[in-house]
RNA sequence: GGGCGGUUAGCUCAGCUGGUUAGAGCGCCUGCCUUACAAGCAGGAGGUCCACGGUUCGAGCCCGUGACCGCCCACCA
């Protein structure tokens, strides 16, 4: 016998075993089946999203682990050959930067080591810390295929991104250029649109006055929140119908400062009615002048360098920061009676998403995709249902932002990443966009080549995983089984970084797949983790919970259950620890059942808890009862867990484990298991039957204590190396049974209102005490056939049959029977009170039946109004109807026992 | 400037296509160390479903207006 169990409920004692036991034995490893074989035809494939080699775990990707857990392990042990794919990605920005911290500790620069030696000083930092993320991983029980895993800078995948970029470029999708593009002058890089995050600021527009060439004492006012890109103004535009202007139309004017002439243009851009109605003119400055500047054939005139100081453009200003710039020119503009003031001004302005530096509208030459003809189809997708958000609104968002996409620039000023395979012919300035280095410029032969110094937006490898983990561009057994993924569960922040481009990419480039194009057929899109005050968690509010102190401290199945619990949809998750606190609780209650089972077994011996349910035990109503339940609670769980319900099946289970099996059924049952042997025998085995497949109902939400126990149960001997790998209980309805469900809650209620009425009148909790029950016939056969289990959960001595109203004959009216003592309890199903001397408190007694009085008289009122109601009689359903009938009479037989029960309190 | 979500018990949240008595967990109160579990058992209190108006036989749910929170997107200097 080796059910032994510590006495205690120890995580700590067992998780990390089973964490390494999983991992050791490959318990979720998965070959590739034959293409077309019976068993590539149920699949199920979840994509991790990639957590940054940089990462440490945090409540988010608990969360996020956590479900795509629950789903797998789930799929899994419901018999789908079930792959979930980890990896890490090699998060550029975020990379580079944290080895140029390393590096400044140690007095150094990447631009003094260069770039081959910081590449590898990168993949040397990576070597040492790059798997921080994966060990957490394993320590919570992610059931993903370690085997599989991959890094988004692995030799395949890199190959599959030069491949991805050479095609785009052939088709005409990859273009390079010269445009404004988003700037972060500490990161030195440009970014994309997304990778700016707007901030709304208090500002100050100012203006200034260009004195109008040729006319002295004639001016322009302008009016700027950026006074210093003045150095690159060509020209002041104002709108062609304000006039205002109309006598200045095609005069030149100074730009103050540098005393450069520029022409005042007209344009429909200027807007009249905001400042003064004449905007100065910045082509490499500014989105919107760029396109003025488009449209008038003006230069395009760059003062700043890449760390966002003013460059020799800019005269006497060259070399200062563009702030201190600022200040200077408007300094020195109103030593020159040139500017006219400030007003307040609210506009939001970008910061990198990164480092939170302003950003700076730039003009530099970049490479873009053209993404219209991706996005077109990716709507379509959506559109056409061959991929379903849930929650169901994210693919409003998902089409708002797809219908105004903007070109996507993939090009970064980085070292670290997937370097752009163009090569640049310095002979000729030919580009070659080439899937291996070239050996001469095909246009002019020249040998003197180039590769381009940029490297790829690390969002445009990682939206590409679905189908390069897969082995793409090769023909691989792997891309034919598993994609298109089934599902993917991700945070809405990355809805357009990644899942919108995931969609783009994948249905281009997996056009011809046979069962599709899509990347992945569903998306789960999850909330936000919050702490207990529902703040944003974040280092500087010191308010950060790390996932594993948190699981050490309470257990990695509380933890994730928490999150599975707290997982409504479209709701942020305020994390407080009190609530797993709670379901601590739960995994303590689900380990002393066990012992409790252990214990009863080890004594009676000669059963295994696992023989399969004696037919006899059938018989009890206690067992049909609770064998229905677990059927029924079954198929909700996995009716929830479809639905991505995560909360629903969280309690259904809880409910049913801690509120029906332990506090009902193990009750019921206690007396037989210290009776005679083979009585103990008999409902043990029914017992062990109902308690392995509750293990196994629990196992995707607590893998750990589930997996310890089962183990137990089998003492050493399980059928599969995992309870992951058993099946999972699904909805047998022959094992349905709604007439015991009814009847024990007939017997529940019994039970419950002896006990209120004890508690009320205070009867000694040791003092067994006789009970009056008046009830229908059928009512008393399934009591009598009950009354030893009313009498043990209910302290009950004996139960005797009396007639207290006599209701059931007609004009038979109060007094025929026993008066109801005070305190008893009357439901419609029966009348039940307690022989006991002791006097109850008349007064309370009358107020708590006054206020059930009323709320039933109200209820009744309004019951008879609608029932009086034409309208409503012809228009509800039938069934509505009849059940408010069914109602009153019920409600009605009530009021009458309320009654009479206060006229028999005097 | 657009768009989206929310407001239900002290707290965190459910409430399925409108249909009989609005639920759960935690917390709170009372009583119990009942031979698995005091991380437990038993009992209990607690809600004008944000406001107003409308549709309907019937509204927490649908429509309108407003208030208050929160989020996303946006090139107006």
């Amino acid at each position: 016998m080796s059910h032994e169990l510590p006495k205690t409920y120890d995580p700590s004692a067992i998780e990390q075993r089973w964490a390494e036991y999983w991992v050791a034995e490959k318990i979720f490893s998965v070959k590739t089946p034959e293409p077309g074989s019976e068993a590539s035809q149920k699949v199920f494939t979840l994509l991790l999203p990639p957590p940054n080699v940089t990462g440490r775990l945090h409540m988010g990707h608990m969360l996020n682990q956590t479900e795509m857990d629950i789903i797998i392990r789930w799929r899994r042990m419901r018999g789908f050959l079930t792959l979930w794919l980890p990896g890490t990605d090699h998060a550029g920005i975020a990379t580079q930067m944290m080895v140029e911290r390393q590096l400044a500790t140690e007095g150094l620069s990447r631009q003094k080591m260069g770039r081959e030696a910081f590449i590898e000083r990168v993949w040397e930092w990576k070597r040492q810390y790059g798997s921080a993320i994966q060990a957490q991983m394993k320590r919570l029980g992610a059931s993903v295929d370690w085997e599989r895993e991959y890094f988004t800078m692995d030799e395949d995948l890199s190959h599959a991104v030069t491949e991805v970029f050479v095609r785009l470029y052939e088709e005409g999708l990859i273009y390079r250029g010269k445009y404004i593009v988003n700037w972060c002058p500490r990161c030195m890089t440009a970014i994309s649109d997304l990778e700016v995050v707007h901030e709304e600021v208090a500002s100050r527009l100012y203006q200034v006055r260009y004195p109008v060439s040729g006319m002295p004492g004639e001016f322009v006012t302008i009016a700027t929140t950026r006074p210093e890109t003045m150095l690159g103004d060509v020209a002041v535009a104002v709108n062609p119908t304000d006039k205002r202007y109309t006598a200045l139309h095609g005069k030149m004017l100074l730009l103050p400062l540098l005393d450069r002439e520029i022409p005042l243009i007209t344009d429909d851009q200027a807007d009249p009615a905001f400042g003064t109605g004449a905007v100065k003119v910045t082509p490499a400055h500014d989105a919107n002048d760029f396109q003025i500047g488009l449209r008038h054939n003006l230069p395009q005139l760059n003062v700043m360098d890449d760390a966002g100081r003013i460059n020799e453009n800019g005269g006497p200003y060259a070399g200062l920061d563009r702030y201190a710039a600022r200040e200077k020119i408007l300094r020195d503009l109103e030593e020159l009676g040139l500017f006219v003031g400030t007003k307040d001004h609210v506009n939001a302005i970008g910061k990198c998403d990164r480092c939170k530096t302003v950003v700076e509208p730039r003009l530099s030459t970049q490479w873009f995709i053209k993404i219209q003809p991706l996005a077109d189809r990716a709507i379509e997708a959506v559109e056409k249902s061959e991929i379903v958000f849930t929650p169901e609104n994210y693919s409003k968002t998902y089409f708002e932002w797809m219908r105004n996409i903007h070109d996507w620039c993939i090009s970064r000023q980085l070292w670290w990443g997937h370097r752009i395979p163009a090569w640049h012919c310095r002979n000729c300035r030919e580009i070659i966009v080439v899937r291996t280095t070239p050996a001469s410029c095909p246009k002019c032969g020249g040998q003197n080549l180039e590769q381009d110094q940029d490297v790829l937006d690390t969002w445009f490898s990682s939206g590409l995983l679905p189908f390069t983990s897969l082995g793409w561009p090769q023909k691989t057994p792997d891309l034919d089984v598993f994609y298109p993924t089934s599902l993917l569960i991700t945070g809405f922040d990355i809805l357009f970084f990644w899942v919108a481009r995931m969609i783009m990419l994948g249905c281009h480039f997996m056009a011809d797949h046979p069962q599709g194009s899509v990347p992945f057929k569903e998306v789960y899109i999850h909330a936000l983790v919050r702490d207990a005050e529902r703040q944003k968690m974040s280092k500087t509010k010191g308010n950060v919970i790390d996932p594993i102190e948190i699981t050490e401290k309470y257990g990695t199945d509380a933890v994730r259950f928490t999150l599975a619990s707290m997982a409504s949809p479209g709701t942020d998750i305020a994390f407080n620890p009190d609530r797993t606190d709670g379901y601590r609780a739960f995994a303590n209650k689900i380990w002393n059942a066990a012992r409790f089972v252990f214990m009863n077994l080890d004594r009676v011996g000669g059963v295994s808890l696992t023989q399969g349910a004696p037919a006899e035990e059938m018989g009890r109503l206690e067992n049909r009862w609770i064998l229905s339940r677990f059927h029924h609670v079954s198929a909700e769980v996995s009716q929830s867990l479809t639905n991505y319900r995560f909360d629903e099946a969280a309690s259904t289970i809880y409910r049913f484990f801690w509120g029906e099996l332990c506090d009902w059924y193990l009750e019921i049952i206690k007396p037989r298991l210290s009776g005679p042997e083979a009585e103990a025998r008999s409902a043990l085995a029914f017992l062990g039957d109902i308690f392995e497949g509750s293990l196994r109902l629990l196992s995707p939400f607590m893998p750990f204590i589930t997996e310890e126990i089962w183990h137990a149960v089998y003492e050493g001997n399980p059928p599969q190396k995992s309870i992951a790998l058993a099946p999972y209980p699904e909805l047998d309805s022959r094992r349905v049974s709604n007439e015991a469900e009814e009847q024990m809650t007939v017997l529940q209620e019994l039970i419950v209102s002896i006990r209120n009425i004890r508690a009320e009148m205070k009867v000694e909790p040791k003092l067994r005490t006789p009970v009056r029950i008046e009830a229908a016939q059928q009512i008393q056969h399934l009591i009598l056939e009950n009354q030893g289990m009313i009498e043990r959960l209910a302290n009950v001595e004996s139960i005797e049959f009396v007639t207290f109203f006599a209701f059931d004959t007609p004009e038979a009216g109060f007094g025929q029977g026993l008066w109801l003592s005070p305190g008893g309890r009357s439901t419609t199903k029966f009348t039940v009170e307690i022989v006991y001397e002791q006097k109850i408190d008349v007064a309370a007694e009358r107020e708590r039946l006054s206020k059930e009085l009323k709320k039933l008289e109200t209820e009744h009122a309004n019951g008879e109004r609608q029932l009086g109601n034409e309208q409503f009689l012809s228009k509800a359903p039938a069934q509505v109807v009849d059940g408010l009938r069914k109602r009153k009479a019920e409600v009605e037989l009530l009021i009458k026992k309320i009654r009479a029960a206060l006229d028999g309190l005097g």
